[in-house]
RNA sequence: GGAGGAGUUCCCGAGUGGCCAAAGGGGGCAGACUGUAAAUCUGUUGCGUUUCGCUUCGAUGGUCCGAAUCCAUCCUCCUCCA
């Protein structure tokens, strides 16, 4: 149940009521593909982070371990030791990130296992089950997620097959949540627009899926190679037919920029790996833009990542330090940014929703776009 | 004391007459990363006045139009035999 507290032009601070909690929106979810945190955060870890929303991937834990092994566990819940809420997404990422190793048709999709090279296949039915299995809070429609470029003729079937399968989508999922063996019968499933960058294709789709009345609606397919200005289009095209009183989520997306640019569009929910990738290879975000950890230069900067960060990480050690575990191999390394880093995604969220319960938003935006795309 | 083997650019290591400033790793320096096939990938790594010049393959001397590569002497290290 979504609650829209106040905007600001089109930016909405909302709340998003689930069985597993309450999302302040605009709100950032912490990409667990695995189950897990890249780098070594665990559920003990995350609420010391603001984390607010874990996001587990479908088709990785169909995989392993297994959707059936994680419903014998009692679901991901209680698997993973977080009891905020949960989105998984659908596999239809991996429709797009996957496009060497798979068919896609009518019925669904055959994947060869990035694991070992068996044939998978996922269809709209699979993937529902799979995340019933799994009790998430929130199940995301399979999708395709098309490459970009894409050609009009092929995106245009693609999004109309698309809205097929949503109706499977949610035809499974009202049937498993009756059921009484299911660990969440209080689901939720989110619609996924498509539509490449043709705007009239996203338009029509977004028209087709809000028919459906599911508890969210995302727009995927961005951030997926066109231009940051092309993805603020599309945005600025599908966001009016958008229902109002259901979050958005704009899917993978992305840098800190982005979010604010998208907010400032009326969007309410973001993803990445961006935060914990990132991290892994040296790149910390700050409050006056970002950092590469492994530079030579903070051999012997005693600074915190970022002097104004007041995460765990920023309150006890240098960059110097965290220099040396990088150079050294160490993995410590890797979960002290990776932690630095979801907090400073969290907090990004947490001030702009302060900003817009103050009604400074404006200010606040005109403070930061410049500095968070720097490079320091 | 005798016999054999080896010394290559920051490190390991390929190269046994010209296509060699010298493969491939590692390390170093930098870059990329957006619903995670990613603790990954890419570039670069002798010096300079940079479509060219200079120095460099243990040291010195030599052969040759031309040497990391062949010859001589020396230095250092390793293995085996006494």
């Amino acid at each position: 149940m979504y609650q829209l507290k106040k905007t600001f032009g089109k930016a909405r601070r909302g709340e998003f009521q689930t069985p597993h909690g309450t999302i302040q929106l605009p709100g950032f979810m912490n990409v667990a593909t695995a189950a897990a945190i890249k780098g070594g955060v665990s559920a003990l870890d995350l609420k010391e982070l603001k984390c607010q929303v874990q996001l587990c991937n479908t088709y990785h834990l169909h995989l392993r371990p297994g959707d059936e092994t994680v419903f014998k566990l009692g679901g991901l819940h209680r698997f993973t030791r977080w009891d905020g809420p949960i989105l998984t997404d659908s596999g239809g990422f991996q429709v797009f990130s996957l496009a060497k190793l798979r068919n896609i048709q009518e019925e669904g999709v055959t994947f060869a296992s990035h694991i070992d090279g068996r044939r998978i296949f996922m269809g709209p039915e699979e993937s529902i089950r799979i995340q019933s299995h799994l009790g998430s809070t929130i199940a995301m429609a399979f999708d395709e997620c098309i490459e970009n470029p894409a050609e009009y003729e092929y995106t245009k079937r693609s999004c109309q097959r698309t809205v097929r399968w949503l109706h499977r989508c949610k035809a499974e999922m009202d049937r498993l949540n009756q059921l009484e063996e299911t660990i969440n019968p209080h689901q939720m499933l989110f619609g996924i627009n498509q539509g490449s960058t043709y705007k009239d294709i996203r338009i029509e789709h977004m028209k087709q899926i809000r028919e459906l009345d599911l508890n969210g609606y995302a727009i995927g397919g961005l951030a997926v190679g066109e231009t940051a200005e092309e993805m603020y289009e599309i945005l600025e095209a599908v966001e009016p037919e958008m229902p109002a009183e259901k979050p958005r989520y704009l899917m993978g997306v992305g840098t800190p920029v982005n979010i604010l640019e998208a907010v400032r569009r009326g969007v309410d929910l973001f993803d990445c790996v961006m935060p914990s990738r990132n991290a892994r290879h040296g790149h910390a975000f700050t409050w006056s833009g970002c950092r590469n950890l492994l530079n030579a230069k903070y051999t012997l900067d005693e600074s915190p990542i970022d002097e104004t960060c007041d995460c765990p990480v920023c309150r006890n050690f240098s960059r110097a330090y965290i220099h040396h575990l990088f150079k050294s191999g160490e993995m410590l390394a890797l979960r002290l940014t990776v932690m630095h880093n979801i907090y400073f995604f969290n907090t990004l969220l947490e001030r702009i929703r302060d900003a817009l319960d103050k009604d400074t938003f404006e200010a606040f935006y005109k403070d930061n776009i410049e500095v968070l795309g720097i490079r320091i």
